[in-house]
DNA sequence: GTGTTCGGTGAACAACTGTGCACAAGCTAG
DNA sequence: CTAGCTTGTGCACAGTTGTTCACCGAACAC
């Protein structure tokens, strides 16, 4: 009895139990389980030519474990990925995967860390870039558009698991997008014409700005690609945002 | 899972970690998936005294369905869910439930829409309170906090699958989220100051209004009950920042 | 050169999954 | 009253899951 034979046409579909006690079990394929079907270039295999250190090898599958689950990730929610699902995209048995990871919950942080880094490289590189000031919030705006698009996997991966996924990811998360805004705020605080606001309403302008950028990378992240028209869209309409926050700022006055 | 130790030689023989995040002892301990464990009042079995119509009954497990969904969707993603698992929740067999839906995302879809008319709902309470012109933005906030209480699953459920869920749910929620926007920006047209804005200028406003909005829904549906301090903190910036961006509108000129 | 460490394999387990099929019982229409 | 549709059950099946166990071979430390 094969697979193809059932009559619902609903497909397969991810899906997964688990929650607070761990079990999980997934979909219906034509295969019994291969378990292990290389995509990535020989991670568990002797590598042909090269003879590499030990060190070395670690750090490859252990990485090509991310990238498997960071490719995963475009069709499945996180919490919907199995731990076997990883190994076989990664090139390895199940029982491997632990010796890098304890379970998918700690490669899910790991994974949250490394997406931030990029984030926390972007902030960097904007503050590094010296624009002229009256084009500052189209500097930043391209500076987001391209990010998204050099790490798009990662973003992806934020923006889902922000409010998607299991409760240890996603305060792992929030956490980190506080602490992004609230750097935001201490910045704001060095433009002359917002120094003597105070700090709280420098936070709650920094929310809001990055609450339209949240808003403004989901949408990013649904552009089809070969769609530029709609990316200059949102993009037209991110710079917008900012520029009327930035108006309604300079009139802000603190009603306390 | 796993919380403590995960030691790799440690042998607990039942695997139920059982640990994990903030999760209640659950039903499902000893025995091997008994199916079935009638916790609504008994819409599977022949109810003891009342004899329903069969269309009664029909719409009460369906909604027995629908609620037991949005019960598990307090701990785990939709797309974590099993449809063995709601059936079980919900008091009847697995087999049973393709009597009212095709799967599970077709159930999704269902709530989508059961959550959307909640909304829809709170829109219409809005704009019929007559409210004298210069509280608006704290009446309206406080609609959204109250309602965000009394509808507290379905703004979960929303919130989670709007970036977090498969692609068919994401692309319903996020319609819905656009036509609620589209509302609010022709409501927008109808204050005299704001007349004569572009109407691409007023959906801007609109979106980031939204966007605000949605960031202080996701921020509510954070607050652990019973810490009405921290709601009172978030419904004060949520404010502000709808009045900062007033403020921005009423400076608002296009530069087209 | 030798023993150890360690990243890997493969089989096994019990639990769970979606879904098909045959059947039962009661509301409902005739 | 009777026939049938409808909503449910029970069983089965094949496939998948997380995790354990014993083991293997090559890089490593000495």
């Amino acid at each position: 009895m094969s697979v193809t034979s059932r009559t619902p046409r609903s497909s397969d579909r991810p899906r997964r139990s688990s929650g607070g006690d761990g079990d999980r079990a997934r979909r219906a394929s034509a295969r019994p389980a291969d378990d292990r079907a290389p995509l990535v270039p020989e991670p568990g295999v002797p590598v042909a030519g090269a003879s590499l250190t030990r060190q070395e090898r670690k750090a490859r599958t252990r990485q090509a474990l991310l990238d498997a689950t960071l490719e995963r990730l475009e069709d499945q929610a996180f919490g919907a990925i199995s731990l076997r699902e990883v190994a076989r995209s990664a090139g390895i048995t199940p029982t491997a995967f632990y010796r890098h990871f304890e379970s998918m919950e700690d490669l899910g942080l790991v994974l949250v860390d490394e997406s931030f880094r990029a984030l926390r490289e972007m902030l960097r590189v904007r503050r590094a870039a010296a624009t002229e000031p009256g084009d500052e919030i189209r500097a930043a705006v391209a500076t987001l558009v391209e990010h998204v698009h050099g790490q798009r996997a990662h973003f992806r991966f934020i923006a889902r698991e922000r409010s998607g996924g299991t409760a240890p990811l996603r305060s792992a998360i929030r956490q980190e997008i506080r602490l992004f805004s609230s750097q935001l705020a201490t910045d704001l605080a060095r433009y002359p014409v917002l120094r003597e606001r105070a700090t709280a309403d420098l936070q709650m302008i920094a929310d809001l700005i990055v609450a339209a950028a949240v808003s403004a990378v989901e949408q990013l992240l649904d552009v089809p690609p070969g769609r530029p028209d709609l990316e200059d869209e949102i993009r037209g309409v991110a710079e917008d945002q900012l520029r009327l926050i930035v108006l309604g700022a300079l009139q802000w006055r603190s009603a306390s």
